[in-house]
DNA sequence: AATATTAATAGTCATATTGACTTTTAATAT
DNA sequence: ATATTAAAAGTCAATATGACTATTAATATT
């Protein structure tokens, strides 16, 4: 029988950074890590890639044990492998970041589970390297989001275009002008404008949009340009 | 003394997939593979990666032992971790693509080296889920090389604007407008218009051109629009 | 009931970019 | 001298963009 004979084996891992927009802004969901070393500090959503999953797989079912969450937005982000990011023994970790609808999940999550939504620009000190992980994550959301339409994932069904442009503000910690946003979000053909309308922030309201799904499926690989001067720095 | 007891390991390894340019065809590099199971049959150039180095790391020594390639572009693609892709025992792989000047090393690598280039479309059958890898290394080249100027780590110091065009139009399979696709190249400011002319391909000369290193540094991650019809499918 | 207020939405306009196309130019071959 | 070839430059209408202004719909105030 063949084998490959006295090479290293390691231990591998997935982490998952989980995206959420509530209120205005962006946020991050953590746990409690549960074993030692570290344990009792937060941490992203991992585990251990199981013999008989893929790491996609395994990504799947963490988050799903950890949070309750199926049927996500979830992308391979990179694989972080240094030899020495975990002090116990070599562990390669493949990270996966997520976006998800706060509100969909808020309640089974705040009932069932121990993982907790921070501020982005306040969570706590993370474990080994998952606060690098973070800061790739969002390099790479604002990135994918300037050019495809991903941030759609983050917002429930019902959204209003003043939201959306909030979403892409704080994602890309910029101003952006009102009236040259709403042409290009109409241009892109993306969203159902519905006859309700939002008076919560305002006294004339602000029309409710869905997504045109069929739309969408076929969008989600174009480019399009959602970000003004998109030519700059990204 | 703590540890993760009883999770499984597995070996991993990395896999690059070499672009190169040469008479006016994309190609790829690749090498017969050295140990059973399936020896002697092409292979991406991989390797295990070994217990004091990197991911990163690994992939540029087997890159060097294989090739003597250094200082190449180099990108990790993405992890392929089914957990039946390699047959003798679970291997994760984390594969990586480089894009190189063939004739900066193409006696070297005859000389020394058991590489071989193919033709990108007259490709051989790979083993495992190489031939998939090398299609993702595409999609992603493609991709990328629409939106950033990557494409010139595959030219030689001095090149010429036609031979820069065939380029694009290889990548992208598509036909390109000359005189729009010199105004666009030449409005990034990225390259500076040498003295002399190749006249190898026509009479009156096609001036060689060379990278204004300083700016192509500092544009490397800036977004361009280099692709007609970019709001199209990529 | 008229008016002020607020933020959403629509409209304007000069400028820049794009794609399709045509013309000129530089060198060699006849 | 003239024809040939492909590189390089130029033209132009259509579209996209960013900065800005005007209108509108609903509520709150007097």
């Amino acid at each position: 029988m063949i084998e490959y004979s006295s090479q290293p084996h390691y231990l591998v891992a997935v982490d998952c950074i989980v995206f959420g927009f509530e209120e205005g802004r962006l946020k991050l969901l953590l746990v409690k890590r549960g074993l030692e070393p570290e344990i009792n500090k937060w941490s992203l959503i991992g585990g251990f890639v199981g013999p008989e999953e893929s790491t996609d797989d395994a990504a799947l079912r963490v988050l799903k044990k950890n949070t309750g969450l199926e049927g996500v937005y979830l992308e391979q982000l990179k694989v972080y492998g240094k030899p020495d990011r975990d002090p116990v023994e070599r562990t390669l970790s493949v990270a996966y970041f997520a976006l998800i609808d706060i509100q969909k999940y808020s309640k089974q999550l705040n009932a069932d589970y121990q993982a907790e939504w921070f501020l982005i620009n306040e969570s706590p000190q993370l474990i080994f390297d998952h606060n690098a992980m973070v800061a790739d994550a969002r390099q790479r959301l604002r990135y994918k989001a300037a050019l495809h339409p991903i941030l759609f994932e983050l917002l429930p069904k019902k959204f209003t275009l003043p939201q959306l442009q909030l979403l892409f503000e704080e994602v890309n910690d910029m101003k952006i002008d009102t009236g040259n946003f709403n042409r290009k979000i109409n241009s892109t053909g993306l969203l159902i404008k519905l006859d309700e309308k939002d008076k919560s922030s305002s006294k004339k309201g602000a029309f409710y949009f869905r997504l045109n799904h069929k739309k969408y499926q076929s969008a989600s690989h174009l480019i399009l340009n959602l970000i003004p001067g998109s030519k700059l720095d990204l």
